[in-house]
This record gives C-alpha cells, sequence and structure tokens, in this order.
RNA sequence: GCCUUGGUAGCAUAGUUGGCCAAUGCGCCACCUUGGUAAGGUGGAGACCGCGGGUUCAAAUCCCGUCCAAGGCUCCA
C-alpha cells in the first residue's frame, strides 16, 4: 500500500463523472470541504488483500504517528490510484479502505473518506511545514518487511510456542528430578541459580557496560563500525586473527569427527516454498533484500539449515552412508532488536559453526546426540572452557522422559556433565525440535549465553524433501541434528573476554590461552645494541607469534605495556642474557597482581615451553609487524 | 522496536545560568635520555564539540529531528 500524506488547511473535492468501478456516494454528498486534515493519498496494491488486516493495521498506526505529530484535526482517505503501478482489483481496494477508515475511526481519529471510482476535482492547500508532505509505503510479506516497522503478526508455529507450557528443573543427581525452586544452589551451583533466574525472570540489573566490550576495543580485537548497520563489527588484525583460529580448530574438530565441510549461498529467495514457513515463525528478524518495485525478495540466512538442506535434498544417499555429517561455518544474519545487541555477545552479523547430521532411526539419532555433546564439551574445554565455566540446559517433550530408555538417556547426560543440570519439560512439543541441550556461558554481569547446542530435528527432513534409501530400497525420511559445537565464533570471543575479566576481579592476571595470544612472546632489548642478540634468536623461535618491542621506551614502560596487552611471556635481554645465551622471562600465568614470577631460561627451554601450552592447536603467524615501533594502532586506548 | 541516559582530538574525560583563541591526561610527532621488570623529561601537531535543522546579536551549551552507544523492557531459529 502506497500512501502520501498532505497536512492541510483544507481539502475541497468534487465527484464530477463515474468510473466503471464507482461506488455509490451515501447520502449524494458530492461535494465537500474539510479544513485542518491530514489528506491521506492512497493506493491499495496487489498482495496487499491477503493480508489486509495487518495491512489496516500498519497503515492505521503510521496515520496515528503522522496526526500526533503535526496535530492534525482529522484525517481524510483519498483514493489515488497514481501512487501504484501495481493495484489491486477495485472491489479489493475499495474493501481494504474502508476497513482502514473503520479502523481510523475506532482508535478515536475524525476520518472521512473520499468517494471511490469517481473522476474528481480538488483543491488541496498545502501548510508547508517541514512534515506537512510524507509518503509511506505499507508491506506486510512473510518473513519481510519493507519500511521500518517491526511485523508483528504471530503465525501458528509462533502462537502454539506460545501455549507451549514449560516447567524448569535441576537434576542435581543423575535421575533425581527436582523443581527448580526446591533445588538448593548454596555457593557452589550460584552460576547455575543465575541461569536459571535468567531463564525465569529475566532480572538483569546492572549498570555497567559489558566488560568484554571495553576490552574488545581496548586490546584491538573488534569495534562498532557506525558506517554499518548496527551489530556488524570490524575485526582488527589480532581480532581477526583470534577469530581465524577460532575458526580453524572449529573446522578442525568436526573434521575429525567425521564431517565433510562445504559452502552455502548466504541468501536465499522468500518464495521458496520449504523456506516460507521457516521464515514465518521468526518474520521480524529478517534481513531482506531489496528486488523489484522495492519488495523484499532476498532474505539473508540466519544460519546454515537452509543451504544444506537445499542441498542434502538433491543428494542420493544411502542408509550405508548414515549417519551423514556435513558441516559449514556461517556467516549468518540475525536482524536483532536495536536494543538487544551488546558487543560480541549479540551480534547482527557473525559466523555460526553449523553442522547437520543425518541419521536413521530415533536411537541412532540419540547415539550420535551424546557423541556431539561430549564433542561441544571437549571443544569448549580446548577453547579455553572448563565445565565450571558454563551451564548446562536439556530440554524435552514430556512424552519423551515417559519412556525408560529415554530417562536413562537423560541421566546419563547429567553424568557425563558431572554437575546438576537445569531441566526444561515441555507439554508439547514445538517448532521442530524433541530434544535439545545447550552450554551456556554466565558472564561478569550475570547474563547467560548460549554457547554449544544440539538439537534433534524431526521435520524439516520432510519439509526439504530430504530422503535416504533405505535397506529395503524404500525411502525414508532422516531424523536430523543440528549441532554448533562452539557456539558462534564471536561469541567465543566474547566469553574469553568475558573469562579473563572475573579471573582478573578474582585476583589473577587476565590473559588469553596462549594459542590464541596474538603475541605469544614479546621481547624487550633493555638498550639498542641488544638488537642484535635477539635477531640472532629469531630463527630458533621460529613458530611461535613473538615480536620486539624496539620503540624508545624505558623497560619500565614496555613491561607494563606488555602486561596490557596480557602477552604470556615478556622476555628482557640485556648485558647478563647477551653473555649467558638466556632469556629472562617474566610468566603471566604464574604471576599475580602482587608480584611477577620471573625465570631465567634458554631459547630452547622457552620454544619448549610454549609449545606444551599450545600443544596441537592451530597456528597463524603474527598478524603484525614483529617490531613495534614499526606497527600503527588500531585504537587510541 | 519502546523507555531512560549519553555522544567534546585516535582514546578517556573536563567545560553546558548561551559570551574571550574549547581544557587535561593517554596516544601520535620531534628532541633529550641507551635504559634491567608495571607510566623518564621537554616541546609540538591534532576538534567544523555525532549529524541535520531551528531559536538568538551570539550555541559545545537551549529547542526539534536523526544516527550511534549504554542500561531497562521485550526477544534470541
Amino acid at each position: 500500500m502506497q500512501l502520501l500524506f498532505i497536512h492541510a488547511d483544507f481539502i475541497e473535492y468534487e465527484a464530477k463523472e463515474k468510473t466503471r468501478i464507482a461506488e455509490e456516494i451515501a447520502g449524494g454528498r458530492k461535494k465537500e470541504r474539510i479544513e485542518e486534515a491530514l489528506v491521506v493519498f492512497t493506493a491499495v496494491e496487489r498482495g496487499d488483500v491477503e493480508k489486509e488486516s495487518s495491512i489496516i493495521e500498519k497503515a492505521a498506526d503510521e496515520i496515528r504517528s503522522i496526526v500526533q505529530q503535526v496535530h492534525a484535526e482529522r484525517v481524510v482517505l483519498y483514493p489515488y490510484a497514481h501512487l501504484s503501478s501495481e493495484l489491486a482489483s477495485p472491489e479489493q481496494s475499495l474493501e481494504l479502505l474502508q476497513g482502514l477508515e473503520e479502523e481510523l475511526r475506532a482508535r478515536g481519529m475524525a476520518a472521512t473518506r473520499a468517494p471511490f471510482g469517481w473522476y474528481k476535482s480538488f483543491t488541496l492547500s498545502c501548510k508547508g511545514h517541514p512534515l506537512s508532505e510524507l509518503s509511506r509505503k505499507i508491506t506486510v510479506l512473510e518473513g519481510a518487511v519493507a519500511k521500518e516497522g517491526e511485523q508483528e503478526r504471530k503465525s501458528k508455529a509462533l502462537e502454539a510456542e506460545e501455549k507451549a507450557v514449560s516447567h524448569l528443573f535441576v537434576m542435581g543427581e543423575p535421575g533425581n528430578l527436582v523443581e527448580v525452586d526446591k533445588f538448593e544452589f548454596g555457593a557452589t551451583h550460584a552460576n547455575l541459580r543465575t541461569f536459571y533466574l535468567y531463564e525465569s525472570e529475566k532480572r538483569r540489573e546492572v549498570d555497567k557496560i559489558p566488560p568484554h566490550v571495553e576490552l574488545m576495543k581496548r586490546l584491538e580485537i573488534a569495534d562498532y563500525e557506525p558506517s554499518s548497520d548496527p551489530g556488524n563489527l570490524r575485526f582488527y588484525p589480532k581480532g581477526r586473527m583470534i577469530k581465524a583460529l577460532l575458526e580453524d580448530y572449529v573446522r578442525n574438530s568436526t573434521a575429525a569427527y567425521g564431517a565433510v565441510e562445504v559452502e552455502t549461498p548466504i541468501m536465499y529467495s522468500v518464495w521458496h516454498p520449504s523456506l516460507k514457513d521457516y521464515l514465518e515463525r521468526f518474520p521480524a528478524r529478517q534481513y531482506s533484500m531489496m528486488g523489484k518495485e522495492g519488495k523484499p525478495d532476498l532474505f539473508l540466512r540466519f544460519a546454515a539449515c537452509f543451504g544444506q538442506f537445499l542441498m542434502s535434498k538433491e543428494m542420493s544417499i544411502s542408509y550405508k552412508n548414515l549417519p551423514l555429517k556435513i558441516f559449514e561455518l556461517a556467516p549468518s544474519f540475525r536482524k536483532e532488536k536495536r536494543g538487544e545487541l551488546v558487543g560480541l555477545r549479540r551480534l547482527r552479523k557473525f559466523t555460526m559453526p553449523d553442522m547437520h547430521t543425518f541419521c536413521a532411526t530415533l536411537e541412532d539419532a540419540l547415539a550420535e546426540f551424546k557423541k556431539q555433546y561430549e564433542l561441544c564439551m571437549h571443544v569448549l574445554e580446548e577453547i579455553g572452557f572448563t565445565p565450571r565455566n558454563y551451564e548446562v540446559a536439556i530440554r524435552f517433550t514430556r512424552d519423551f522422559y515417559e519412556d525408560d530408555v529415554h530417562k536413562a538417556f537423560i541421566e546419563d547426560l547429567v553424568r557425563i556433565a558431572g554437575k546438576p543440570v537445569l531441566i526444561e519439560l515441555w507439554d508439547q512439543r514445538f517448532f521442530y525440535f524433541v530434544l535439545k541441550f545447550e552450554f551456556n556461558f554466565i558472564d561478569a554481569l550475570g547474563k547467560a549465553s548460549a554457547l554449544s547446542t544440539v538439537q534433534i530435528d524431526v521435520e524439516n527432513a520432510e519439509r526439504y524433501g530430504i530422503v535416504y534409501t533405505d535397506a529395503d530400497g524404500a525411502r525414508q525420511s532422516p531424523i536430523i541434528l543440528h549441532c554448533s559445537p562452539s557456539g558462534a565464533i564471536e561469541r567465543c570471543m566474547y566469553a574469553l573476554l568475558e573469562k579473563a575479566y572475573l579471573d582478573k576481579e578474582a585476583g589473577l592476571l587476565p590473559m588469553l590461552p596462549v594459542w590464541l595470544a596474538p603475541t605469544q612472546l614479546r621481547i624487550i632489548p633493555v638498550a639498542e645494541r641488544h638488537m642484535d642478540y635477539i635477531k640472532e634468536l629469531l630463527p630458533h623461535l621460529n613458530g611461535l607469534r613473538l615480536d620486539v618491542d624496539d620503540r624508545d621506551e624505558t623497560v619500565s614502560k614496555k613491561i607494563r605495556d606488555a602486561g596490557r596487552e596480557w602477552i604470556p611471556y615478556v622476555a628482557v635481554v640485556g648485558e647478563k642474557e647477551v653473555e649467558r645465551k638466556t632469556l629472562r622471562v617474566t610468566i603471566r600465568k604464574e604471576s599475580s597482581q602482587e608480584a611477577q614470577k620471573v625465570e631465567e631460561m634458554s631459547v630452547l627451554e622457552l620454544k619448549k615451553r610454549i609449545e606444551e601450552d599450545v600443544q596441537n592447536k592451530p597456528f597463524r603467524a603474527l598478524p603484525l609487524p614483529y617490531k613495534l615501533s614499526e606497527r600503527a594502532k588500531f585504537t587510541g586506548g
């Protein structure tokens, strides 16, 4: 629907001559003069009619908003076909306009409507203030919104979900399900309590800016980019490298698990029948791309599901190939609401490792689910999170839990976690999962964010027409597991920074795992003449990310700066070291806020030590010039 | 998206009953200093005070709009 608004001193019109589609004019009032009105020239377009009630509602919202802004006394709806080249049929248009008129009156606005389908003369006096001429396009399309203004129309799936009742429990000991408000959290399980409160009450009284936001800037990791859409961040060399290493690690882990890596497009047609249902559930979170006539016809994916499902549909899959695992490191887009975006925690553009596993039976799926549960724990552990750093939530339907085998299965998961787990029981299934878990990180401000997750999906194979051939030659729909072993890469970075901050609060020195540290070893010459010795050392320290602080600064200053960068190993080189062929190394992990741990060691010892820290993690070269004097600053902190 | 608060040099802040060349620290540049474990010294450059409009003799300061950020609400495939 196209709207053109004129705030007018008056409008005067006269219906002159009927067209074929003219409506009867009630009371024969062919001539009208209306003072102090917001005149709304309106064209109803093709496609508006199917969404009639939402279109009317949105249009009424717009009109009311403008009426209030310009303090108009009344509204005149004026049918004006020339605003669009894609008109709806006259009958439909008239009906919609009548509906809109009623809606405006129902909202307490004085509304009149010029007769439809007549040749009319009119005189209009525009007030000419800044807001006196405005236009709006009102669109409601599945999932996609052309104008701003979120579309809150709920799909059936959403309504079902809202009706779905769920119950929270804690499983302290395997098998012992306790209602969540009866569970004794104590000091040991304070984080689980925080997580539960977060889930149920959503209480988040916080007045600090999130520690990781400050850190991501100060450590030259990432930053906001005001010239993009909010939630699309820029990554500086150090941040880019950390992100790449995490990506490498997750990719290697899924490959070792047996997944094959693919890449699928990041945008899809909103008109695709299989995608429609999916989209309908999350109408407001779609990043849409405008197509012809300003209608959105492409959307950016919010996960890798679409691409992989569309790909899988065309594959020939035998039961012998199952379980089949497909992995993708998927740049994904979710148009989160403005107020929900925070630093690296909640973004509109992020990188989602997404693995889909096709299984023949629910038993197979459960077996795989358990393996992936353990895989996720392992991946998080290697990234730098022990189970103490996250809380486990397992969610499933009541039906699922009635089965003794399934019950034992859940208990097993709790046993593996080795700590109490939050359990959510759904009375009925909504959306596509029957069982899912997440590992949730609790940050310095008591907010919870999901990292790893696995879901069992029993619907999408059918929806997308994905089949495999069973031993009898019959076509079957597989069960699909969705797994993100680490959760979004950016979110891992957020959690690492928040964890470091929590360590600092606890009296430790904050740092990143050595394999992720942008600089693993910094060498500080006491005077310029020691640079020669350092240059001799460099070849022996190959394969480490090391840099040299060759700036014209005091040793103290350089030590302090290295500390501010959280560098795990800082080696000072002066006369003694040159003489004795050693390095004097400050070891951050063993230092405290009060005292530094300094150790004299040989180059080989140091190299070995760092290699032990790093083990067999992915490696990337130093992302910046190795001489600090040659480095530009990316942020001013 | 809504409500609240904020936006001043690369960064962190001061300045706002409207009024002289917008201040300080860090960083940057130059010089001095060649140094031994958490900020060495001196000097210099750098700001159309988020953006757009308005009120006024005069706007960083007041008003309107807009963008960005933080907190709350809501939400998270």
